[in-house]
DNA sequence: AGAAATCATTTGTCAGACATTTAAATGTAT
DNA sequence: ATACATTTAAATGTCTGACAAATGATTTCT
């Protein structure tokens, strides 16, 4: 039934795929403890340094946790939104960079997922997710900001606006989208006229929220939208003109 | 500097997260070799088992693959988008089943994320797409249709749905909001009606890309999701009355 | 009874060996 | 000289056996 396709992978592959199975299909609940490792090593007629590589795999994904000593052991890990988030924001950076995935498309991206943010932030938002939004834009005004320091905070800002929306799975879900940009926005050198268009277009989006205005909100992000891939469009432009020159 | 932190994991674990920040960074490019496992276990003086088990974790993730024989090793690999899509749907079919969470609130997410798509989808959908959707349609009209293979066909229905808006960022992820929602949509029975009721929403949805009509496409996902979530509710009111009745 | 010491279990790590795969080098025959 | 077969070397895959370290349970001593 699954030889064919178990046949090309290694054991300890197959074998994380096996418990990987059992989890998924709920077999194997959270906080379960899995059999040690020479009952594992036993059972699937292996040696225990190849189990272990197996449950290495599924370390990696947080699928399970492992403890030492008398009644350790490896135990269904209760996958949560923070370290799902990590994985994701690795995943999805890697993916912009290793595809060269161009500044508009992921950017293009990211926006309409944040639209997608948006009714439910206007209607949802509270006092705490305006402060927090509004407390970035101070920071995005404050001279002498570098560049790198207003990407983070245009980050922290757009990571409000999606938890403003209080859905954990559209915050996860956006957490990659909005992570993964922050590298390529770093690419981007922002004059001060550049700083007070974006921090205009925040206020704007603020605002909306706060007004609980929907559509003032979705076009607030179009706006942005617009206008960051203006921006990125000149620096690839730069670009390309200096490397002819060269 | 890093000490603190590191003290805490195995050396597997350290070994695995130096070479991913190494790959992150860009220090390791694509399709670039790694040492061999006993370079690798003199460089960081550690065992080659302990050094298998760090790569892979890192194979757990897609980010090397290995290739054994002469002039093999560990490669670092090119993230595609078809296996972040697989981690992509374990990990976010794993975090709704392990979390609890609502049916409502992960139909939210996932509407909010197509609703995101329709503007772009309705600009660019090509014949292609909208061939694909209609098919699906067709599909789920069909008597003696199990109710795993009507969700299956509207899993398929929505991701041509966000494939239409030709954005491969935005494909990505949403193919795990979307799948995700199969296990949860699979407890439900679907009445005669209420497919009816479905398929002539997807039909609208359809109607609405084809006009390239950005706003009819939301409001008909709009109202898909609402009756999506009155089923599900009506699913956990049954349940809850059955329970209260044993 | 309470504290200390011991024990048993389990993961973490190591060393060394052999099997298997694969590409390159070598040899051979046409 | 080219084409094919053979050998070789390098690398991963796997196994065995061992010891270290952590940790909860048990026993022992006060």
């Amino acid at each position: 039934m699954k030889t064919e396709l178990d046949a090309a992978r290694d054991l300890s592959a197959q074998i994380a795929g096996a418990i990987r199975d059992a989890i998924v299909a709920g077999q194997l609940i959270v906080d379960e403890r899995l059999p040690s490792e020479s009952e594992l090593a036993d059972k699937f007629g292996v040696s225990r340094p190849t189990v272990r590589e197996a449950l290495k795999r599924l370390a990696a994904q947080s699928l399970i946790r492992t403890q030492r000593g008398a009644s350790g052991g490896a135990f269904v890990n209760r996958l949560r939104y923070e370290e799902a988030y990590g994985q994701q924001i690795t995943t999805s950076t890697l993916l912009l960079s290793m595809n060269a995935v161009s500044f508009e498309t992921a950017c293009e991206a990211r926006y309409a997922l944040e639209r997608a943010c948006a009714p439910l932030a206007a209607q949802r938002r509270s006092a705490d997710h305006l402060a927090a939004m509004r407390a970035e834009i101070h920071r995005q005004g404050q001279p002498g900001l570098s560049d790198e320091s207003f990407c983070a905070s245009d980050v922290a800002f757009h990571r409000a606006l999606v938890d403003a929306a209080e859905n954990p799975v559209l915050s996860y879900h956006l957490a990659g989208a909005v992570e993964a940009m922050q590298p390529l926005m770093n690419m981007i050198t922002f004059t001060a006229r550049d700083r007070t268009e974006i921090i205009a277009r925040h206020g704007a989006l603020a605002d909306a929220l706060e007004a609980r205005d929907a559509a003032a909100a979705e076009a607030a992000l179009q706006a942005l939208c617009a206008y960051t891939i203006r921006l990125g469009r000149d620096v690839a432009a730069k670009r390309t003109r200096r490397t002819q020159e060269a």
